[in-house]
DNA sequence: AACAATATTGAGAATCGATTGCATCTAAGG
DNA sequence: CCTTAGATGCAATCGATTCTCAATATTGTT
């Protein structure tokens, strides 16, 4: 759908404030963005753009379910376009990666629990926490090397005699 | 174990505070309490304790396995004794209740989907949202009463022609 | 194209939950 | 009791978000 009319199909008035987000969202290389992310990009772009405004249009395409809204582990909120089937997410505690995940049965046993517990289930959220393929594979690395040099274990135990004298 | 023996094992002193703080979570009716929650409940009990003295504290039990914190849906945080089995949440938009559930299926898809994308799991975090059953009993026992008295439907389509006549 | 009505904006102040710096207390081991 | 590392309350501060309000931009209408 074009855009002018997505919005206007919400309610909302075609500015360039809410164009351009919206453009963000559909092209940038990353997924999740923060309203701070969005405010930096679009001034890069010489945007001459509020704060408060990314995060008044942030809200209302949330609400209009243009975009999703998401919160990981007490981090700043991040939001991310709705178009692709629902999915819940990996985040990398070392380089703060997302990946999206979607799991047939995991959503039917939530379903269930739901059901059995009388609960009438409207939303839910999950998310996996810890080190993507590539922080793994980079600490395998880093650990391999330490094991050679052993410079910081050295330089522990000299720290810790140093700090015994003075 | 005993608290201050439990305290004294994690490094810190069994001052009032801590002391306070402890009893409160393993006798309080609610399981989930923010830091302002243990605030209000401790100035109750004639207790002159600082805001900033609960944060710490709550701090300190988390990291010291203590207390777990848990943060639902852009809520404030909240904190839960560490005394049962890990279990993942249901919360009730609408009253607030906190229930508490375990899904081995669950938990093992989990573990298979961070194992399938080469990612080293962590932690995870669950939480449902909906209607617990009480409020959604509520909320139809309403519905019928609004179906025979009707008071709003009559006095919103009054308040449009109201509106186009000023 | 200019208008009027209305929604939207940017800037800064205000708020919210949470954290930190600091001078003052206090628990705990001698 | 006495020392001292650790803990406290208070106030200042933080980062994220929301609010306020005067100025501006969009939209449907002439």
């Amino acid at each position: 759908m074009e855009i002018p009319q997505q919005l206007r199909d919400s309610g909302l008035k075609a500015t360039l404030p809410r164009l351009k987000i919206l453009e963000l969202f559909q092209h940038s290389e990353v997924r999740h963005l923060s309203a701070e992310d969005v405010y930096r990009l679009l001034l890069k772009e010489n945007l001459d753009v509020g704060l408060a405004t990314i995060y008044r249009v942030l809200m209302q395409f949330a609400d209009a379910k243009i975009l999703l809204r998401r919160q990981f582990e007490g981090d700043r909120a991040v939001f991310e376009i709705n178009q692709s089937e629902h999915h819940d997410h990996m985040v990398c505690a070392d380089c703060g990666k997302v990946e999206e995940f979607f799991d047939e049965a995991i959503e039917e046993r939530q379903m269930l629990l739901a059901k059995q517990h009388g609960f009438k289930l409207r939303d839910h959220s999950l998310s996996l926490y810890g080190l993507c393929k590539d922080c793994v594979a980079r600490d395998h690395a880093e650990a391999r090397v330490s094991r050679l040099q052993q410079p910081y274990a050295g330089s522990a135990r000299l720290m810790s005699k140093l700090s015994k004298l003075k």
